[in-house]
RNA sequence: GGCGCCGUAGCCAAGUGGUAAGGCAGAGGUCUGCAAAACCUCUAUUCGUGAGUUCGAUUCUCACCGGCGCCUCCA
């Protein structure tokens, strides 16, 4: 089997190759952090996450990247209007992205660059750009890269067979003047009294200013691939689709005009958007959630997980009031199972066991191999899910005819819910719930040996007002709250 | 206006040129004192509409309808 992934530089899937054999330098666009995320934005997160453990899972080590945005017009301004400095004001939301994204189970990349960081390798690459004659310093004193200079520009967007409207999406800011070009960017910012009043102005040799948003993903992963192996092309790079154009397209024009090399990265992958009731969620439009939101209101990170990974990475997702809630449900179904697969018994004697426990451990083969089917297939979560599934439903048939929970059946499920990573969180029981609970369920099991009925629901009833459900099972009453 | 994506059961959602995975919800059954969980059966003759290519299309082509995204600092 040979992981296979779809390529927006190509729009074609393809076998994966890395630069190196049995290594992957895969950078991730972070987020900006002036505010808090949002899950639309985790989405993406959470869909680089899958990627970078099925990458871990096929055998490749995985050099992680992510950035984190600290200088941009956002959180500029949103310093400014708190009063504090650039540092002072992203720090607390650094924080809180790294607690959501633990929350979330992402696991942590290997390194986290933010832009004031890299600020000298981020000058060396400008400098490199001039000196190559692609940028031009503007009559602002803003330095622009010079898009007719690059031929190659609009690979990746496909810029080359499509019009350009400016200010299209109505989000064009109004001091484009200084450019030879409009559509030409800016790779360095001249320096402006809000930018000095937050802390966010360094000085330069082409003048003092701050880094254009497009930079610092180049120079960072520039800077650290190179420290780490040695390369200047990265392996994949991801982000969401409203990224291709103009942010990557941007990245290549001055990675590749820098490194001379023809791709900046050998695979691109973009997430599609996380809609609510048909449109993007943003916060621009005010139609978001945040982790901490979901978080507060009790939801299994799992079940998030869970629910994004039921749609493909490339297709829109729309969340509406009853998806999460489906994705709990779904999720019971696994915790369940994992329960039952843990503690069933190990070994069973007689016929009728043995052949169940042969059928176990075929479908647990079954799952192996469809599982990896599915992610190899360009990351096709769903599919596996559907594998997982299938397996739950052999499993508990299997198990309900007397297999033993075999270990080739826990190894199997242990490996495919571990890359998903979406399994039930294990709830601290409240002590005195549980105190409360296991004599409550004497009383009924006293009741109900009286066959004293009418007592024993009763018992029942009052636990399930408390949110906790019972389970009459051979091995006696098993409860679970919420 | 340019470029692109999507439209599959009540809801969510895979998928293939040869006749529709999985999840949620629902119905019936087995088990149970009754439940719950689990298991079994059922729930799209049909994949937005129309036409075309083909022995055959949900899958390819065209048109149309509907939804969405990007078009210079939005994951």
């Amino acid at each position: 089997m040979t992981l296979r992934l779809y390529n927006t530089m190509t729009r074609e899937v393809g076998d994966f190759v890395p630069l190196t054999p049995g290594r992957v330098s895969l950078y991730t666009c972070g987020p900006t952090i002036w505010n808090f995320a949002h899950i639309g934005n985790f989405r993406t997160f959470l869909f680089e996450d899958l990627l970078r453990r099925w990458l871990e899972a096929s055998g490749f080590d995985v050099f992680h990247i992510m950035n984190l945005t600290d200088v941009d017009d956002r959180t500029i301004q949103a310093a400014l209007k708190a009063g504090v400095t650039l540092r002072e004001h992203v720090e607390p939301y650094a924080q809180a992205f790294f607690a959501d994204r633990d929350y979330l189970r992402i696991r942590s990349a290997h390194a986290y660059p933010r832009a004031t960081q890299f600020i000298a390798p981020m000058i060396s690459l400008v400098e490199s750009l001039l000196a190559k004659g692609v940028a031009y310093r503007g009559d602002d004193g803003s330095v622009y890269f010079a898009i007719a200079r690059f031929p190659e520009y609009g690979r990746l967007s496909q810029l080359d067979q499509r019009e350009l409207r400016s200010g299209a999406s109505g989000r064009v800011s109004s001091d484009e003047y200084a450019k030879e070009d409009a559509r030409d960017f800016v790779l360095w910012k001249a320096a402006q009294p809000d930018d000095e009043a937050v802390g966010a102005a360094w000085d330069a040799p082409f003048g003092r200013g701050r880094p254009g948003w497009h930079l610092e993903c180049s120079a960072m992963a520039l800077d650290l691939v190179r420290e780490k192996w040695g390369e200047d092309v990265l392996d994949i790079h991801c982000g969401a689709v409203d990224l291709i154009f103009p942010h990557h397209e941007d990245e290549i024009a001055q990675s590749c005009a820098h490194t001379g090399k023809p791709d900046f990265a050998r695979v691109w992958m973009h997430a599609e958007f996380l809609n609510v009731r048909g449109t993007k969620m943003s916060k621009r439009f005010g139609n978001y959630t945040t982790a901490r939101d979901l978080q507060e209101d009790g939801t299994d990170a799992a079940a998030l997980r869970l629910f994004f990974f039921q749609t493909h990475y490339r297709q829109k997702l729309d969340l509406n009031d009853e998806s999460l809630g489906a994705a709990t449900s779904a999720l019971r179904r696994l915790g369940d199972f994992a329960a039952r697969l843990a503690t069933g018994p190990g070994t069973v004697s007689g016929a009728v066991g043995e052949g169940a426990t042969a059928e176990l451990e075929g479908a647990a083969k079954q799952l192996r191999e469809q599982f990896a089917a599915g992610l190899d297939d360009d990351l096709n979560a769903p599919r596996a899910l559907a594998a997982l599934f299938d397996f739950v439903t052999a499993g508990n048939r299997a198990l309900d005819r007397g297999a033993a929970a075999c270990a080739p059946a826990r190894d199997a499920f242990d490996w495919a819910t571990g890359i998903l990573d979406i399994l039930p969180t294990a709830r601290e029981a409240d002590a005195g719930l549980a105190t409360w609970v296991e004599e409550r369920i004497q009383a009924r099991k006293a009741a109900r040996q009286a066959r004293n009925f009418a007592e024993a629901d009763a018992i029942r009833d009052e636990l399930a007002a408390k949110g906790v459900t019972l389970e009459d099972g051979p091995g006696g009453t098993k409860w679970r709250a919420g």
